[in-house]
RNA sequence: GGGGCGGUAGCUCAGCUGGUCAGAGCAGCGGACUCAUAAUCCGUGGGUCGCGGGUUCGAGCCCCGCCCGCCCUACCA
């Protein structure tokens, strides 16, 4: 901990095909924030990117059904993506998306320095593709009668009815669910990534991280090596990123699949940071140095492309694995040095389901509620190590028993009274046992609390949080200050003290979690100056679309080493004045609970 | 079908490599206090740790079988 780290902090790309609820957010969102901030408290020097993923059958389907372009689309969801990133605090520094012609570049030569070292192989594969298009119609795409059980929906991947696995060229009487259409299939020669050639470096690379991750992570990617098959890369679409060959590259209806390309907006990101800064090798601190590290933080849907696929990539660039060949150009990078997957978020019982409308969106929930409030349910309640459910009732509670009751009305208690009785901070006399005591405690929640935080155990590390809020107002119940203002004011002035140095070191150890409120608990103790900064939304210039006009895109950014926040104890400064607080959180009606079901009930109708 | 994870007090959840591990918070009940967004503090009842076997001196924690939920299964990031 004592020497400066260099931290990749990598977070899931959000889809581009509509707004995201608050199950998404709290799978990669908030989790991958709280240990970024943690982090630069630390003194650690940490690059936080990710970025809109914006290619894909998905958004292409969605822009065919509303009549506009992929491209259109995108720029619509990215716009929204972005803003409810922002307003949640979340700390990027490079939020960007996959359709910059930097990521286009980047992607290209990742696949070629694949391609280069022998990873990537052609194979001619049957797959359905829509005639009229001539793009390929995934199988989740295609509808039909089970051949197994006769189910007249049976999807092209599965069977509703009988839960069978299907191949769609089984199906009888395919049709297309985009547009009703005969399904072609045909011969189609694609990209494949030969895993199977990794599966001995991964399987030694796995095993290092033994007691490292989290358990239900290595296990899962252990399991898969088993089984490992080679991928295809490409796929019969024109919204993606051209394959980087020769013969290949004008082929109009063939780009990189967007798995492959979205995967590589980690490196990518990085690289436009860096041009950002006008340092373009900036980026090689993060992803060249063997000390620096790199957290990747997702869903559990996500786990194979992050422990599995992604390395496996990184391997096959860098010249590691079955084949020789050296490192691509941009030379030989990182494997992740932590995959922290978390699990999922289901709300009132019921999978968060947009088709169905099942979800609660982060931009509804913030219009209504702060962010820290919807910050702290997600990190003590959320799906940190297994499924949570999120009920509306369970949120006022907490807001009101949690935020509102113990660290809301502590700090204004604690101001009220210093503000009234003195109107400063006051100076300390002589400390009792007692206030060494709580004080001691006070200061080594740091250690404690870092130490959940640098292990990715949030929801640990906020309870030991808060643990010093409790203590804090037990000290104040026990020293009761209030009547000690007229029997022994001098002693009332060392509590008021004391307590007003718990508040500051709660609020410290509460930033990384509630930073909008830390803040104002910062001003509210007489500080000045920005305690920690938060994210925000600027212009960027590039390509878009992988077409030659620049253009200009929303990205999120922050310059958080402007801020104050160190992970210490600071000792308040008397003499400070202070004036009455204004309260922290907003306590919620009990009936809200009641409002939010009915309406998720009247969306679901 | 195969794989992974989970099923612990009324509710939401902790319990890492088997031996105070039967816990926390909330809700309930009783009391204290009044500085504070009626907030805070103290005390207190409550569980056959999904079901059935097994290993062990000893098992929520290990093994086997079953039931239920969720996720993945590589073409819904």
């Amino acid at each position: 901990m004592s020497s400066k780290r260099h931290i990749l902090t990598a977070v899931a790309w959000p889809y581009a095909n509509g707004p995201r609820h608050i199950g998404h957010v709290s799978g990669f969102g908030v989790p991958s924030d709280v240990f970024a901030r943690f982090q630069r408290m630390s003194g650690h020097d940490v690059l936080m990117v990710s970025g809109t993923d914006e290619h894909g059958t998905p958004v292409q389907v969605l822009a065919d059904q509303e009549g506009v372009t992929p491209r259109q689309l995108a720029d619509r969801y990215n716009q929204v993506i972005v803003e409810d990133l922002v307003a949640l605090g979340l700390s990027y520094d490079l939020f960007t998306r996959t359709t910059t012609g930097n990521h286009y570049a980047v992607a290209q030569e990742l696949f070629t320095g694949l391609y280069d070292n022998g990873y990537i192989f052609t194979r001619t594969t049957k797959g359905a593709i829509s005639p009229s298009t001539g793009r390929t119609l995934p199988d989740r795409y295609i509808e039909g009668t089970c051949p197994i059980c006769g189910y007249d929906s049976a999807r092209g991947d599965q069977c509703d009815n009988c839960g069978n696995q299907l191949d769609p060229i089984d199906l009888i009487e395919p049709r297309s669910k985009v547009n009703g259409e005969v399904p072609e299939f045909v011969d189609t020669e694609h990209f494949m990534l030969d895993l199977p050639a990794f599966a001995e470096v991964l399987g030694t690379w796995l095993t290092s991280k033994s007691g490292q991750w989290r358990p239900n992570v290595l296990k899962f990617s252990l399991n898969l090596l088993h089984d490992l098959q080679p991928r295809a890369v490409t796929r019969d679409l024109n919204w993606g990123v051209p394959i980087p060959l020769e013969g290949w590259s004008d082929n109009a209806n063939k780009r990189l699949y967007v798995w492959f390309d979205a995967v590589v907006g980690y490196l990518s990101a990085a690289v436009e940071w860096a041009k950002r800064t006008g340092d373009p090798d900036a980026w090689r601190r993060w992803w060249q140095d063997p000390e620096a590290e790199s957290y990747y933080f997702m869903g559990k849907d996500n786990i194979v492309f992050h422990a599995e696929i992604w390395p496996a990539m990184l391997m096959g660039y860098s010249g590691i694995g079955d084949r020789d060949g050296g490192a691509g150009s941009l030379g030989a990078l990182n494997l992740p040095t932590e995959v922290v997957s978390s699990e999922f978020l289901t709300m009132e019982g019921r999978k968060f389901s947009s088709s169905r409308r099942v979800a609660i969106y982060v931009r509804d929930f913030l219009e209504r509620y702060s962010a820290d409030a919807l910050r702290y349910y997600i990190i003590a309640a959320g799906p940190e190590t297994q499924d949570t459910d999120f009920t509306w009732a369970e949120f006022v509670r907490r807001n009101n028993d949690e935020l509102v009751a113990a660290w809301g009305n502590l700090v204004n208690r604690t101001i009220s009274m210093a503000a009234k009785y003195i109107g400063e901070i006051p100076e300390a006399g002589d400390l009792t046992d007692d206030d060494r005591r709580v004080l001691d405690h006070s200061r080594a929640a740091f250690a404690a609390v870092g130490e959940h935080l640098d292990r990715s155990r949030f929801k640990a590390g906020l309870q030991e949080a808060m643990r010093t809020v409790a203590e804090a107002n037990k000290y104040l119940s026990d020293q009761a200050p209030w009547a000690l203002r007229k029997t022994d004011p001098d002693r009332m002035r060392t509590v008021l003290h004391v307590a007003l140095q718990l508040v500051d070191d709660a609020k410290t150890l509460l930033t990384p979690f509630l930073p909008a409120s830390s803040n104002k608990v910062h001003t509210m103790l007489g500080g000045t100056g920005m305690w920690s900064v938060m994210p925000h939304v600027e212009d960027a210039v590039d390509t878009i679309g992988g077409d030659g006009e620049p253009t200009t895109y929303q990205v999120i950014t922050g310059d958080y080493a402007a801020s104050q926040a160190r992970w210490e104890s600071v000792p308040v400064r008397p003499g400070t004045p202070l004036s009455a607080p204004t309260p922290l959180f907003t306590k919620l009606d009990p009936a809200v609970a009641d409002e939010e079901v009915a309406r998720l009930e009247n969306a679901v109708k």
